[in-house]
DNA sequence: TTATTATTGAGAATAAATATCGCTTTTTAA
DNA sequence: TTAAAAAGCGATATTTATTCTCAATAATAA
């Protein structure tokens, strides 16, 4: 018997990404998706979060890669970066689930409340098609005063 | 010809909204304030060009107080931090020209468009109300690939 | 005017993110 | 199949943005 690879193939939509730009498809890569994908859309991480974890499951990668992968997922349009912006930027997995959902902020103690509307997706939508572009998610934040700071 | 005078007491927003909360106008604060009203709404600067623009006018500000200082302003809600997340923060005037304008943006260039968008500004009106909370500004962030990058 | 105390400036400290580099792994092409 | 080329990795040094510290200063209220 031949084997063409010492490796198993594996098309994922991780794997053709990358493999139509010359790129890999790395352990390290693998096991970061992964572990988004378990913790499931709608809840994010930081760099030294993810590191954390995955040393947790004893699967070390180092911080430098972890920073290198959450960029690349990111232009991939595989993750999300949030710009929380206490303690660094927090990454979380795009699905059609956190795709439209949107976030009022009061501005001086930053209680956050989520809401949806299909206005927003809709608006969103079309100026995507009037520029060209290829959609991915929209985000409203609405910057307000809580009634416990008025 | 008028003769109001040039020396009136001016109650400005800036010095009213800081003595209610036994805080101080100081010469550093006004003149940050001045520089995004020179610059006029829609411009955007840097903790690191605020501090070169005012000693370039030789108005002297450390850049700990600009640092402070934006961080009072965007509390106050006169002034914007941007989510631009490309070398650190940037902050602009919040007027009403700018309280209701979106972004288009390529997840891999960072190509970026502007829109407006009534539906998205009522959307934001309704989720401020439905919580109780006080409207100040809504922007609606469209994640995209832009026809170059697809 | 004076007392109180918020604020400032200067620079040290921290934290997040990136760059560097020798080494390993994968791909390509011969 | 194998050698050269390319991509990626880990470890850590470096950079950059921001915050902290603290003595000195100055805005405000009495």
């Amino acid at each position: 018997m031949s084997f063409s690879s010492q490796y198993q193939v594996i098309t994922s939509p991780l794997g053709d990404g990358l493999h139509k730009d010359g790129k890999r498809l790395t352990p390290q890569r693998l096991k970061v998706l992964n572990l988004f994908e378990n913790i499931g859309a709608g809840n994010h991480l930081s760099a030294e979060e993810v590191h954390a974890k995955l040393i947790k499951s004893s699967s070390k990668v180092s911080l430098a890669t972890i920073y290198r992968t959450l960029r690349l997922l990111v232009q991939m349009g595989l993750l999300h970066e949030l710009e929380i912006s206490e303690g660094g930027h927090r990454y979380e997995l795009l699905s059609n689930e956190t795709a439209d959902h949107h976030h009022l902020i009061c501005i001086r103690c930053g209680r956050t409340e989520e809401f949806e509307s299909d206005e927003v997706l809709k608006a969103g939508k079309v100026a995507a098609k009037v520029n060209g572009f290829t959609l991915i998610e929209s985000s409203l934040n609405v910057r307000a005063i809580c009634p416990n700071c008025i």
